[in-house]
RNA sequence: CGUGGGGUAGAGCAGCCUGGUAGCUCGUUUGGCUCAUAACCAAAAGGUCAGUGGUUCAAAUCCACUCCCCACAACCA
């Protein structure tokens, strides 16, 4: 019955600062893994890093920084923030390791067959030593604003993977859900965005782009990023000198909305070309809007995860993140709205419940002879293999409303005072199977609090010391 | 005519695929309770379901058109 299970996150690309954004790769491949933890999976939760490129080794020329140190110093950023959200991960890939790099080279000769050499024509800007494209140029009216110099018709050489022949494949794929893709409503928009894509370009010449993996074969050429970053997901397990197919296919990759498109096209063709198989599950989630608007450096309204989980501690980010974030929509954050949640429904709902509930069980010395089993209720199972990660909390939360409407039902404290014991101890029993419940089904989204709770409940019951949300 | 998503109570959303008394959370008002983090429980107020037309005994739900918002359009989570 257990199974292997092989979670994935998009790895970010490391010329910034962990971004609230980034989070949600991390908490939904974590929620997801504990899940499966819980019912008795071997999970593999990958993570990692995308370092190579030109805005890398420019940035770290501004900075006056060796390149490789540059990026060392924004992996380990982002590994730091990881663990402060409490993600736990088994695997970490940074694209500029060694044996990450090797891979990729042998992953290039493996895909020869599909790779050809073709001429790229396009606007160029000698001052900005790139090219432009067609709407930029239309709308500097050919002129480079930054240089106040007429852009160029420039050609160049790049190798080419010729997606097309996998077409036909990846959309029946996609059809028959052997690759399932979710949300459902974004299939249509990648199975027409496949009808349009045409061969991706994967290499550069390499005064172009010196900070990158060298074509195997071509001296003249250094890879793009698309061969070299999806590749990630399978160097990171040893593809291909190590025998993989343990934990690949993968389970589910998470991804944001705006990387899906190359994760269901480019990535499954490259996996056909190696002849392996595709993804069980892509799952795309939407972006975090910040007071109804996409995050902007201009606008400023960044918010940055830090200071919120500085503030409010790493569950009660998870909370508001898994909860009120839509798994699959844009979502907005305030922090009107995540105050409301934190006293509300933590504070208020769970944290209050907890306490009230312990506070009966040790004044009347209850407790469980035998640990019971806990057996999770159906609609949260379907839920969380469904990747309904927010409804399934949702529903967990009813349970935990639930729970309060019980006690002011049954009215404990009276059947104390009437010394009612067997009504008593009954209703003790019911009530605290249920937080039981509650606490496991919370284990995959709040562990550090699932945890305190099952503590709490476990043998003799006390309160806990400190409120599990103290109310701000 | 680029593609996709959306417009439902003050706010955030579900319901639409598989037509049949309009639902949830927060907020507001009132009542109850006292075990508890002045927390908890209950009730009430509040909506011409963007608009117009069509199909139907019946439409938030299906069809057509119109208006408005958002995202994406080769790497800016």
């Amino acid at each position: 019955m257990s199974e292997k299970i092989y979670i994935t996150t998009a790895i970010p690309y490391v010329n910034g600062v962990p971004h609230v954004g980034h989070a949600m790769d991390y908490l939904l491949a974590d929620v997801c893994g504990r899940y499966y933890e819980s019912i008795g999976d071997t999970v593999r939760i990958q993570a990692g890093t995308d370092e190579h490129g030109n805005k890398i080794f420019q940035k770290a020329k501004e900075l006056g920084l060796p390149t490789q140190e540059y990026v060392d110093k924004n992996a380990k950023k982002f590994q730091d923030f990881i663990s402060r959200l409490g993600v736990e991960y088994t695997d970490f890939v940074r694209t500029t390791d060694p044996k990450h790099e090797k891979r990729v080279q042998e992953i290039w000769t493996r895909m020869k067959d599909y790779i050809y050499l073709s001429k790229y024509e396009g606007w160029y800007c000698t001052g900005c030593e790139r090219f432009i494209t067609d709407k930029e140029y239309e709308e500097n009216n050919g002129v480079c604003p930054d240089h106040q110099k007429s852009y160029e018709k420039l050609v160049e050489e790049n190798y080419y993977f010729r997606i097309s022949d996998f077409k036909e494949r990846i959309r029946k794929a996609i059809l028959s859900r052997e690759m399932l893709i979710l949300p459902e409503f974004r299939e249509k928009e990648i199975l027409r965005l496949l009808d349009e894509s045409p061969d991706v370009s994967i290499s550069r010449p390499r005064e172009q782009l010196t900070w990158g993996v060298p074509v195997p074969g071509d001296d003249t050429q250094v890879m793009y990023v698309w061969i070299d970053a999806l590749s990630n997901y399978i160097t990171v397990l040893g593809y291909p000198e190590k025998d993989i197919s343990d934990f690949w296919p993968a389970c589910a990759q998470f991804v944001g909305k705006d990387i899906l498109r190359f994760h269901a096209i480019i990535w499954p063709a490259m996996l056909l070309a190696l002849g392996l198989p595709l993804p069980k599950t892509l799952v795309s989630h939407g972006m975090v809007l910040s007071n109804g608007q996409k995050m902007s450096k201009s606008i400023g309204n960044v918010i940055d995860p830090i200071e919120v989980l500085d503030k409010h501690g790493t569950d009660a980010f998870r909370y508001f993140f898994l909860r009120h974030i839509d798994t699959f929509a844009d979502s907005d954050y305030t922090s009107e709205k995540f105050e409301d949640a934190y006293n509300n429904e933590l504070a208020n709902d769970l944290g209050n419940l907890v306490q009230r509930l312990a506070t009966m069980c040790s004044k009347n010395n209850f407790m469980f002879d035998d640990e019971p089993a806990i057996v999770f209720p159906d609609e949260y199972s379907e839920l969380m293999n469904e990747f309904k990660f927010k409804e399934a909390f949702d529903f967990v939360w009813t349970k935990v409303q639930a729970a309060n409407k019980k006690i002011d039902d049954k009215k404990p404290w009276i059947l104390a005072k009437e010394n009612r014991l067997d009504e008593l101890d009954e209703v003790l029993t019911e009530l605290v199977l249920d937080l039981k419940v509650v606490s496991q089904m919370l284990l995959p989204f709040l562990p550090e609090t699932a945890n305190k709770i099952i503590e709490v409940f476990a043998g003799k019951i006390e309160p806990p010391k400190e409120p599990l949300f103290p109310k701000k």
